[in-house]
DNA sequence: TGTACATCAGTGAACGCGCGTTCACTGATGTAC
DNA sequence: TGTACATCAGTGAACGCGCGTTCACTGATGTAC
C-alpha cells in the first residue's frame, strides 16, 4: 500500500504533492466510508510520505476533507451539466438529469454522502465560505422542472416547491438503497417514475 | 457532568446499571450527533462509573451503540403505533402515522438516523440476529397504503411499490430538513401533500 | 564553466491525549449456621 | 441474636495504540556571480 519508490518533486512543483494528497483522502473515504477514516496519518501513508508533510498543504486534519467535499460537490455538478448537455427537450433533460444523479449515487455512495449526507454542509461557520457549486445541484433540478412547465409538459403552479419534492425522493431513494440495499425494492423503472415523473407533474404526452 | 453522589447498587440490582448505561449513552448520541462519539469512556464519565464497570453489562463498546439503536427502533415503531391507535379511516391513518414519522425525525435528527441514516444497519453480519422492530416501521406504511387502496381511497395498483415511494419521500425529507435547515423549504402542508398523498395517490374525496 | 549559497520539498523524533481493554483488587451486602 | 463467609457491584492502575501537531533538521535543486 505505502508507495516507497516516491521521489521528492522538483523545485516548484510542490503543489503536485497537494493534488496527489487530496486523491489518497478521496480514496480513504471513498473505501473505508468514513469521514472518520481520513486520518491525517492514513493519508500521509497512503501517499507515502511523512505526516508533518502534510502541513505544507494543508493547515489541519479538517481541511482535507473540506478540500475532498469541495472537489465532489464540483465533481458532481459537472457530471449532472454533461448528462443533460445535448438534450433541449425538457422531459428528456429532466430524465436525464435524475437518472444521472441516481446513478453517481450508487455507484459512489460514499462520496455521495458527503454531499448531503452530514449536518452542516453546505452551512457551515461564517469564516468558512460557501462553494457556489454547492447550490449548483439543486438549482439544476429546479431549472429542468421550470422548463417542463413551460413547454407545457408538467401540470405544475410552483415548480420549485415541486422541484423540492423531486429533490427530497431523489435523495431518500439514493440513500435507503445505499443502506438497506437487501430490501425489496421495487423495479428500477417503476421507481424512477414515481420518484421523478410523479412529482414533477409529468404530462403523459411522452 | 459526573456524578460524584452515585452509590453502589445493592445486590441483585446490577441490572439497574446497564439501564443507566443505555440511557447515557443515548444522550451522548442525542446531543452530539456522532456514533463515534459514544465512546466507553465517556459513557463510562457521564453515568459517574469507572470504564472497567462497563464490561460487566457490555461485551464492547460496539455492544452499547448496538443496543442503543435496538432500543430507537422500539421506541420508534412504538411512537408510529401510538399515533395511529385511534383512527378507523385509512387516510387519516396514514396521514397520522407520516406526520409521526416526520416529526421523530424532526426532533431527534440524531436518534432518527442511527434508524436508516447508515450503511448496514438492518443487514448486519449473520451472527448478529435482526431485531424484528427494525422491519416494523416499513411494514407499517405498507398497510397503511394497502388499507386506503381497499377503502377505495387511493388509486395505487401497486400498494407495495407505492408505499415505498412514500417512505422513500419522507426519508429524503426528513434527512435533507435536518442536513440543510437553512435551505428554503415550502410551506409543510403542501410538502406533506407532496411527499405522502401524491406518492399514495390518495384521491381527492377527503 | 565552476562554485558558493539561498531556497524549497520533505523528514524524524517527540509531545500529550483519549481510546478500548486487561487484571488483580476492594469492600459492602446478604446468607448460613 | 451474633458471626463467619461467599457473593456481587464496582474500582484503580496499567497496557499498547493511533491520533494531530510541533520542532529542529536535511539534502537536493536551482541561481547569482
Amino acid at each position: 500500500m505505502t508507495d516507497t519508490t516516491r521521489t521528492r518533486n522538483r523545485r516548484g512543483e510542490g503543489t503536485k504533492l497537494r493534488a496527489e494528497i487530496l486523491a489518497a483522502a478521496t480514496r480513504l473515504l471513498e473505501s473505508s466510508g468514513s469521514e472518520e477514516a481520513v486520518t491525517l496519518r492514513a493519508v500521509a501513508r497512503a501517499v507515502g510520505i511523512a505526516p508533518p508533510s502534510i502541513y505544507a498543504h494543508f493547515p489541519d486534519r479538517e481541511a482535507i476533507v473540506d478540500a475532498v467535499v469541495d472537489e465532489v460537490f464540483r465533481e458532481f455538478g459537472a457530471l449532472l451539466e454533461a448528462a443533460v448537455r445535448a438534450d433541449t427537450d425538457p422531459v428528456t433533460r429532466l430524465r436525464r438529469g435524475c437518472a444521472a444523479y441516481l446513478e453517481f449515487a450508487e455507484r459512489h455512495p460514499n462520496r455521495y454522502r458527503l454531499l448531503f449526507g452530514r449536518a452542516e454542509l453546505i452551512e457551515r461557520g461564517p469564516e468558512r465560505p460557501v462553494d457556489p457549486a454547492r447550490a449548483g445541484s439543486f438549482q439544476f433540478l429546479a431549472d429542468s422542472v421550470q422548463r417542463c412547465v413551460d413547454a407545457g409538459r408538467s401540470t405544475s403552479t410552483d415548480a420549485f416547491g415541486d422541484a423540492c419534492a423531486v429533490w427530497v425522493a431523489l435523495h431518500g431513494y439514493a440513500t435507503l438503497r445505499t443502506n438497506l440495499p437487501s430490501f425489496p425494492w421495487p423495479d428500477g423503472q417503476a421507481m424512477f417514475d414515481r420518484i421523478v415523473l410523479g412529482p414533477a407533474r409529468i404530462t403523459a404526452a411522452d
